[in-house]
RNA sequence: GUGGAUGUAGUUCAGUUGGUAGAGCAUCGGAUUGUGGUUCCGAGUGUCGCGGGUUCGAGUCCCGUCAUCCACCCCA
């Protein structure tokens, strides 16, 4: 018979079970996090119309969607969870409560090509305020002071916040006579970074027509190691300008008074952000040991959500964390390996005689204590049913054999030491959770082999 | 969409100036009765990405194609 090779798509990520334990260990930590500030989960379709995803339309949304059709229908896979959001938020939005705040942890799919970093399908994890008309500048300190929180919580130390408006650089644009080509000088100071400030100034001054003073003007002002006091001379002449600094100065200020430590966020007047859709205050989140992978974290603050789909003014801020890039700096700091038990199970119990209804028995009380437990009720040799839970990590072997069911006890091995002991079932529960929980306080785990 | 590299067992790779393939790891089995992670012994697998060309003969050279990876674009 011809077998199909199987294999996995470029750009999509499958992951070997121990692994992906530790996801969803990953996904638990962030849920739990955004839930301590008051949002609501919400899921969403991951295919929708193609004129709603598409609404905007062109740019580069239309050349990376995953785009098809069924029958007559024209579909499209989600590429953010923004749209959706917008869209959701447009169409429920009689029956929502604003402020509207909810988290969405999905896949999303972009038909680009995968490289490092980069997938076609990986997971983000949003959170957004809507406001009903009108939204509140603090919710835009609130935001990143979450990512803060939400990153320390998953062990994260060396990252940086980084903090910009719209704004201010639009203002900023039109004091230096630069209104007709904000949006392409906005995308080219967005990789000084990267490329340096020379060739961002060749681009300008080549490809956009910016008078070479200007530049100098423009460029000298982005790299101040004071930002905020580099803006104050220039106040005064440009109300946007003035409003965006206004507004970044509030920023900071609360974002230090929601506990965001100095050392983990900054102005960074270069960060633009590609999407035009935000309006004011940008984010981008890098990992200091992994810059690697780019922006793990970015979003900001639009004014009009659902332009779109509705004529409600629905003004919001939010930001989008990418899952897939974060697991694997988590990965790579090895957090995840030392802090928690991958294994499925707690105790793998090993029935030994014809009659399974004492390991059974067991198993069931084990359960009820809320001791994870497996059975192994496979005919297989005693020696590979205990290399079972070496390979998956289990902690706990527990054997019935004759001896033990006349005696009406059990055995417990702890695979770690290699002890083991003979005892009642309520003893055998006690044993085990007290061992679990002086692993949990540090006592060494094996890990998993796979 | 543009540019560069690579495609050999499940996986990571080796394969000398062209003579029809190997290693580590992983997998499976064994080393006496109910004890794993260590060790020892043993086993297996490949249309050498696909198609064509040069040659007596190609994994090894040439062309095409597909796929993958990296970079650009853009972005999480």
């Amino acid at each position: 018979m011809a077998q199909i090779k199987p294999r996995t798509l470029s750009g999509f990520m499958e992951l070997l079970p121990a692994r992906q334990v530790q996801f969803d260990r990953m996904v638990d930590i962030l849920r739990s996090s955004y839930s301590l500030y008051g949002f609501t989960p919400l899921d969403t379709p991951a295919i929708e119309a193609s004129e709603v995803l598409l609404a905007k339309g062109g740019g580069e949304t239309e050349k990376q969607i995953y785009r098809f059709t069924k029958g007559d229908t024209d579909l499209s896979l989600r590429f953010d969870l923004t749209v959706p959001l917008a869209k959701y938020v447009a169409l429920h939005q009689n029956e929502l409560t604003f402020p509207f705040r909810r988290f969405q942890i999905a896949k999303v799919y972009r038909g680009e090509r995968a490289q490092k970093g980069r997938y076609r399908e990986f997971y983000q994890a949003d959170i957004d305020v809507i406001g009903d008309g009108s939204l509140d500048i603090t919710n835009e300190a609130e935001i990143p002071s979450i990512i803060y929180k939400t990153f320390t919580a998953l062990g994260l130390k060396r990252f940086k916040i980084r903090v910009n408006n719209r704004k201010v650089l639009n203002g900023l644009f039109a004091l230096l006579g630069l209104e007709e080509q904000a949006g392409d000088v906005m995308r080219t100071i967005d990789k000084l970074e990267k490329i340096g400030p020379e060739k961002v100034k060749a681009i300008l001054v080549d490809d956009f027509a910016v008078p070479a003073d200007t530049a100098d003007t423009l460029l000298s002002l982005l790299a101040a190691e004071d930002p905020m006091a580099a803006l104050e001379p220039l106040r005064g002449k440009n109300e946007l300008f003035d409003l965006g600094v206004e507004e970044l100065t509030t920023v900071v200020k609360y974002m230090a008074a929601y506990g965001v430590p100095q050392d983990h966020f900054m102005v960074d007047l270069t960060i633009a952000r590609g999407l035009d859709y935000y309006t004011g205050t940008v984010y981008e989140t890098v990992m200091l040991d992994h810059p690697e992978v780019g922006s793990i974290c970015s979003g900001g603050r639009y004014d009009n959500l659902a332009e779109y789909y509705t004529d409600k003014q629905l003004p919001g801020v939010g930001i989008s964390i990418g899952l897939t890039r974060l697991f694997s700096v988590l990965e790579a700091q090895g957090y995840l390996n030392d802090a928690l038990i991958t294994a499925p199970a707690d105790v793998l119990v090993l029935p030994m005689t014809e009659d399974l209804a004492p390991a059974i028995a067991f198993a069931t009380t084990l359960r009820e204590a809320g001791i994870r437990t497996q059975l192994h009720c496979e005919k297989k040799k005693f020696k590979q049913k205990l290399s079972y839970a070496d390979k998956l990590g289990i902690p706990y072997a527990a054997f019935l054999g004759e001896d033990e069911i006349q005696q009406g006890k059990v055995t417990v091995k702890d695979l770690t030491s290699g002890e083991q002991q003979t005892v009642t079932a309520d003893e055998a529960v006690a044993l085990v959770r007290s061992g679990l929980a002086a692993r949990a306080g540090g006592a060494p785990i094996r890990e998993p082999q796979n």
